[in-house]
DNA sequence: AACCTGAGTTAGAGCTTCTAACGTATGTGA
DNA sequence: TCACATACGTTAGAAGCTCTAACTCAGGTT
């Protein structure tokens, strides 16, 4: 950004003000409601104007995508540096506070990352790497609390795929099984409250997510 | 069905057809792209023709969403009665296996009925009670395994609401909140397994969701 | 046999994405 | 300071979509 031309600065501001337009659009009605002629008479320019900024309308929802991968990372660890120094227990719980405020501040962007999967998208690497960074959030503490192993055979797997991987992390099965769990526990409270699955049966998910994290932390 | 006149008889077998297609078409490049202009050429007619049979691409996708409740709601039900008189933990365990086979053999409608919503829908009543019916079946063997109050208030919550609801159907706080936390898990594993997120984890998602099932039945 | 109803047709409005061709403004090098 | 290259935005138009309106025609009923 320091050796960026005025011009250069210009049009990543275009860009920016673009996915913002298309951002308030997916919350007001949904992803296939999309329109970059919409998102262009938002900015002052006509539809077509837009494809100077983006390949198509599967670049803009591609990059929306990762973004939020990104955001979503940073809203998480932020809260893990907050919490540095307390017991695993208590970090968790925060962490798993942070993540649910997310999608429940803006559940459309949540619903882009992890509900139905845009037909044409395939999470670029950096992605992937975002989210490997929420997840690592989750393991240094659970790397604190995880006992001996449960389920060998699903921990083995996970030891020894995720080590070929990225050059040996290092995490044990047991905890890389305890991260990928709570990971499903969260999404799976999360994802029906904010399709509003859980609307008509009359309690709080709020609880629900607590019983879920608890229940983690005491399995551990 | 008896005494329907051959008009209604060929009728409802041509919206059969019809749905019939849009699922293939749903299955091949997802829900967005379902058009009934492609339909009706499948169905060897124009696309406006598909308007005496539904109101509308958002009704088409509705009457989907509906079957495919009651379609999962058949199939868990169908696995219950197959292990009638077994031990509790073995028809918990054959209820989520069919409940996790439905949604692998049709990706596609699991995520239609649990992926991101589509932004007209609105819930019909008996497809609320298809869902419903799908739970209580879980609740069944639930019951006999539930113990002592674990999580009180979101218990208390749950005896109340689902008590109001459809006159009493007597189930106990604990086992309704082992119900909705036995979904939220499955779905947990399923959605994110469905939509590929486990593609580059190197892990079966199997060991994952049969663990969740018996972490389930271990703490009940 | 005459009629009514329902099913399918074409035409067209209004939307979409996206390409192509065209002007214009802007920042840079001579 | 002037000329030029490049980037930006425009309009036009193709191909697709949903959905409405008007029309034709075949089936079943009276």
């Amino acid at each position: 950004m320091e050796n960026a031309t005025r011009r250069e600065r210009i049009r990543a501001q275009t860009r920016e003000e673009a996915k913002a337009a298309a951002l308030r659009q997916i919350a007001a009605a949904g992803p296939q409601s999309l329109s970059l002629n919409a998102i262009g008479k938002e900015l002052g320019m006509t539809g077509p104007a837009l494809y100077r900024y983006f390949a198509g309308r599967d670049e803009l929802l591609t990059e929306l995508i990762s973004d939020g991968y990104h955001d979503l990372a940073d809203a998480v660890l932020t809260a893990g540096a907050a919490v540095e120094g307390q017991p695993p227990a208590d970090r968790i719980r925060a962490l798993a506070r942070a993540y649910r405020e997310w999608a429940l501040a803006q559940p459309h962007r949540y619903l882009l990352l992890f509900g139905t999967p845009v037909p044409g998208y395939a999470a670029p690497a950096h992605t992937i790497q975002a989210a490997t960074r929420t997840l690592s959030a989750f393991l240094e503490p659970l790397a604190e609390l995880a006992s001996a192993a449960r389920h060998p055979e699903l921990e083995r797997q996970l030891a020894t795929s995720l080590a070929d991987r990225d050059g040996n992390t290092g995490w044990a099965g047991a905890t890389l099984r305890l991260g990928v769990t709570g990971w499903t526990r969260m999404h799976g409270v999360l994802s029906l409250e904010v399709e509003g699955h859980f609307q008509t049966m009359g309690f709080d998910p709020a609880l629900l997510y607590e019983a879920e994290i608890n229940d983690l932390i005491a399995s551990a």
